[in-house]
RNA sequence: CGCGGAGUAGAGCAGUUGGUAGCUCGUCGGGCUCAUAACCCGGAGGUCGCAGGUUCAAGUCCUGUCUCCGCAACCA
C-alpha cells in the first residue's frame, strides 16, 4: 500500500544576481508546506533549483568577462550563493535542479521534439520591431518614444525565422481549467488571468530565439535555443525523471504537484505550463497558488533602487527560525506585505520572546523550582480552572490543519498563538506560586498545573515545527518531550506526555532583541556588506587608547606645495617643496608616485606632521610626511592625499 | 487607455459564506512576581476613503466617485 504522496516545488530563481528576502519568503514558505506533510506522514519530494539559461545571463557574464556557465556556477555554488543560502535556511528540498544539467537539457530536448512532432510546435516568422546595434527584438509596448528602450537609437521593423507553440488551441480548456476549478489560488488570481489574457484571446507563443545562443539548443534545427520559459516550466517533471534516465520518479505517482510561485509568474505558471502539459498529454499540476510580495516601504524591492533586503545578514543577526517564523506569520500568504526590520524585531520580542519563549521559561523554572524538574504523579484536575484550557488544546490541531490545507500558514500560526497567550493566562489564573507555598495541601494541585502547560507547549511545539524546526527539538528536549510526543498523532492526544515528565531549564530559546541596538548592528552590517561587494576593504580600528598629551605631541600642518618633482631613479618618491608658514621651504618626500602626477600637485594645500625627526631617503632628506587616507578596493591598495581648502593659510595648526 | 490591488482606532495590519468592529505596537489605569524589565486584567481612541443603492441587517453585496500602488511577456 502506498504512502499519499506530496510533491511540491518553489520557482526556480533566475542567477543573475544574488537572491533576496523575496526569493527567500517563497522557499521558506514551499519549505514549510514540504515539511507539514511530512509531519502528517505523507512521502513528500520538495523541488527547488535555479533557472540559469537567457539572453540576461549570457550578457552578465560577458560583462564580469567570464563563460555563463562561471558565472552561474557562482552565484548558484559559490559561497552565499543559492545553495549556501537555502542551506542556511534549513530548506529541506529533496533535489535541486539547475536548468544547466545534463539530464534537463536532454529532456527538454525532448519535449521539444515531442510538441513539434504532434504539430503543436510549427515553424513561423516572429515580426518585430529590430534594434541592430543591440541585436534585439522588441514589441511595440516596449519601446521608449518609438525607440529602443536599452539604446535610445531607433528601430526598424525586422522578422525573424522562429517557432511557436499553439497555445491558442488550449485557450478554451485552459479556461475552463481556472473558471471551473480551484487549480489556481488565490482566487483573485484567476480574474486577473483570465481577463488579461484569455479574454482578449491567447496568441500562439513564440518558444525559440535566435539571437543568443546561451540555452537550449533545438536539436532539429541548430541556432535556435529554446524559448527559456519553455526550459524552466519543465523543470518540475523532468526533475522526477520524464523524458530522461536520471530519475525515475514521474512514472510513481509523484506528478501531479503543487506549484507554488510568487504572483507576477502566475500567467506562466497558469496558462502556458497547463498548456505545454496538456500537449505533451500530461496531467496539469494539482495547484498553483501565486503567493504575494514583501514590498519595501510600500513599494517594490529592487536592485536598481538599491532597497533590496539580504537574507544573510537578517538570519545572521536574529536567527534562522525567527526569521522564519516572521516571513510566515507576519504577512497573509498570496497578498503583499510590507517589509521592515522594526516589524521583524518587533514580532519576535512578542510572539517567540514575550509569549513563547517566556512561556516554556517560567514553567520550566517553576517545575525545576518546586519539583527539581520531575513532577510527581500525585495529581488534582480542576474542573472548572482546566476546561478551557484543554479544550482549547485540543482543539487546535484540526483549526491548523484547516488552515493549512488552505494555503494560509499566517492563520495557523495565529491560531497556535491565541494558544499560548491562554497558556500564559493559565498561569496567572492558578498562581503556582502561592499553591508552593504548602506543598503538603496543594502539591498535586501544582502538579497538574505544571504539566497542562507542559502538555499545552508540547502540542503547540508540534504544529511549529513545520516553521522552527531547530527551536522546537530544544523545546522538546527542555520539556522532556521523546519522539513519540512529537508526532501528528500526539498533537491530538491529551496527557501523551509521561506522568513524572522530567524537565530542564535549558537557554532561552527565544531571547529578546534590544530594538535600537539591533537596528544599529544591522545598519553596520548591511553597509560592511555593500563595501565587501564593492571590494572596499578599511584597515581596522585601533582598539588601544592612546593619551592625549602623547597625541597632542604631533604638529600638523597646513602646507601649500611650491614644487613638487619625482625623485630621479626612484619609482615611488615624489620630492615636495613645501610653503609650511615658517618662511623657510620644507622639503618632504612622499612615496606616492604610484597615484600622483607631481605637476597636478603643485599649488595644492595639504595635511602634513612637521615635527617628525628627519629622515633621508635616496640621498635626500625628508622632514615630516604628508597625510594620505588609505584604503583597499578589491585587493588593491589606495591612496588619496588629504587635500584641503585653499583658504587655510600655509603653517595653519591641525588641532 | 487597459487590468489588478489597496484605502478599517496615533502607527502597522486581520476581518471565509452580510447579523454586536478585532490583533500587534503605543497610550492611561490596575493586578501579579513563577518568568526573557516579561505575564494577566481593564480603559480611552474608529461615522471601516467619499456618495448613493439592495436588505430586517453591510467593513462585508451593487453602482458611481476620489486617492495611492502594482502589472503591461521573463526581478519571489
Amino acid at each position: 500500500m502506498d504512502n499519499k504522496k506530496f510533491y511540491v516545488t518553489t520557482p526556480i530563481y533566475y542567477p543573475s544576481d544574488k537572491l533576496h528576502i523575496g526569493h527567500t519568503y517563497c522557499t521558506v514558505a514551499t519549505d514549510v508546506l514540504a515539511r507539514y506533510h511530512r509531519l502528517l506522514g505523507e512521502d513528500v519530494m520538495f523541488l527547488t533549483g535555479t533557472d540559469e539559461h537567457g539572453q540576461k545571463i549570457e550578457e552578465k557574464a560577458k560583462e564580469a568577462g567570464v563563460t555563463p556557465q562561471e558565472f552561474v556556477d557562482r552565484i548558484v555554488e559559490g559561497p552565499r550563493g543559492v545553495r549556501d543560502l537555502w542551506k542556511l535556511m534549513n530548506i529541506s528540498n529533496d533535489r535541486f535542479i539547475r536548468t544547466t544539467d545534463d539530464y534537463h537539457v536532454k529532456a527538454i530536448q525532448y519535449i521539444f521534439r515531442k510538441m513539434h512532432e504532434n504539430g503543436d510546435i510549427y515553424k513561423g516568422a516572429y515580426k518585430g520591431k529590430y534594434c541592430t546595434p543591440c541585436e534585439s527584438f522588441w514589441t511595440e509596448s516596449q519601446l521608449k518614444d518609438g525607440c529602443c528602450p536599452d539604446c535610445g537609437r531607433p528601430v526598424k521593423d525586422a522578422e525573424e525565422e522562429a517557432y511557436f507553440f499553439r497555445l491558442s488551441k488550449y485557450a478554451d480548456k485552459i479556461r475552463d481549467l481556472l473558471e471551473n476549478t480551484d487549480f489556481l489560488e488565490p482566487r483573485s488570481r484567476v480574474h486577473e488571468m483570465v481577463k488579461n489574457f484569455i479574454d482578449p484571446g491567447l496568441e500562439d507563443l513564440c518558444v525559440s530565439r535566435t539571437s543568443f545562443s546561451w540555452g537550449v539548443p533545438v536539436d532539429f534545427d541548430p541556432g535556435h535555443v529554446v524559448y527559456v520559459w519553455v526550459d524552466a516550466l519543465s523543470n518540475y517533471i523532468t526533475a522526477l525523471g520524464y523524458g530522461n534516465d536520471r530519475y525515475d520518479d514521474y512514472d510513481k505517482g509523484w506528478w501531479p504537484g503543487v506549484n507554488i510561485v510568487g504572483k507576477e509568474i502566475v500567467r506562466f505558471h497558469s496558462i502556458i505550463w497547463p498548456a505545454m502539459l496538456m500537449s505533451l498529454g500530461e496531467p496539469v499540476p494539482k495547484k498553483c497558488f501565486g503567493h504575494g510580495w514583501l514590498l519595501l516601504d510600500g513599494g517594490k524591492m529592487s536592485k536598481s533602487k538599491g532597497n533590496v533586503v539580504d537574507p544573510y545578514i537578517l538570519a545572521e543577526q536574529f536567527g534562522v527560525d525567527a526569521l522564519r517564523f516572521f516571513l510566515m506569520r507576519t504577512f497573509p500568504f498570496g497578498s503583499d506585505g510590507n517589509f521592515s526590520n522594526e516589524l521583524l524585531i518587533q514580532t519576535i520580542n512578542t510572539d517567540l520572546a514575550n509569549d513563547l519563549g517566556n512561556l516554556v521559561s517560567r514553567t520550566t523554572a517553576m517545575a525545576v523550582k518546586y519539583f527539581g524538574g520531575t513532577l510527581p504523579t500525585a495529581r488534582s484536575y480542576d474542573k472548572e480552572k482546566d476546561d478551557e484550557l484543554v479544550s482549547l488544546v485540543l482543539g487546535l490541531r484540526e483549526k491548523y490543519e484547516d488552515a493549512m490545507e488552505h494555503y494560509a500558514p499566517h492563520k495557523a500560526l495565529e491560531e497556535i498563538f491565541k494558544v499560548i497567550q491562554r497558556a500564559n493566562k493559565y498561569i496567572d489564573e492558578n498562581m503556582p506560586w502561592a499553591l508552593a507555598k504548602d506543598m503538603e495541601a496543594n502539591g498535586p494541585r501544582l502538579a497538574s498545573v505544571l504539566y497542562h502547560l507542559l502538555e499545552a507547549t508540547r502540542i503547540c511545539g508540534i504544529l511549529l515545527i513545520p516553521f522552527m524546526p531547530e527551536r522546537m527539538d530544544k523545546l522538546f528536549a527542555q520539556i522532556g518531550a521523546e519522539e513519540n510526543c512529537r508526532t501528528w498523532l500526539s498533537a491530538a492526544m491529551w496527557a501523551a506526555l509521561d506522568g513524572d515528565v522530567s524537565v530542564t531549564k535549558g537557554e532561552n530559546l527565544f531571547p529578546r532583541v534590544d530594538m535600537d541596538k539591533a537596528l544599529e548592528e544591522l545598519e553596520a552590517a548591511v553597509e560592511a556588506a555593500r563595501q565587501a561587494e564593492s571590494g572596499v576593504e578599511l584597515e581596522p580600528q585601533n582598539p588601544e587608547k592612546v593619551d592625549f598629551d602623547t597625541f597632542c605631541k604631533s604638529d600638523f600642518r597646513a602646507v601649500k606645495v611650491k614644487a613638487c618633482e619625482a625623485v630621479k631613479k626612484s619609482d615611488k618618491l615624489l620630492r615636495f617643496t613645501l610653503d609650511d608658514g615658517t618662511g623657510t621651504d620644507r622639503q618632504i618626500l612622499s612615496g606616492i608616485r604610484k597615484w600622483y602626477e607631481p605637476e597636478t600637485l603643485v599649488g595644492k594645500t595639504l595635511v602634513a606632521i612637521v615635527n617628525l625627526p628627519p629622515r633621508k631617503m635616496m640621498g635626500l632628506e625628508s622632514n615630516g610626511m604628508l597625510i594620505s587616507a588609505v584604503h583597499k578596493e578589491k585587493g588593491e591598495e589606495c591612496l588619496h592625499l588629504l587635500i584641503v581648502d585653499d583658504a587655510i593659510p600655509a603653517g595653519a595648526k591641525m588641532c
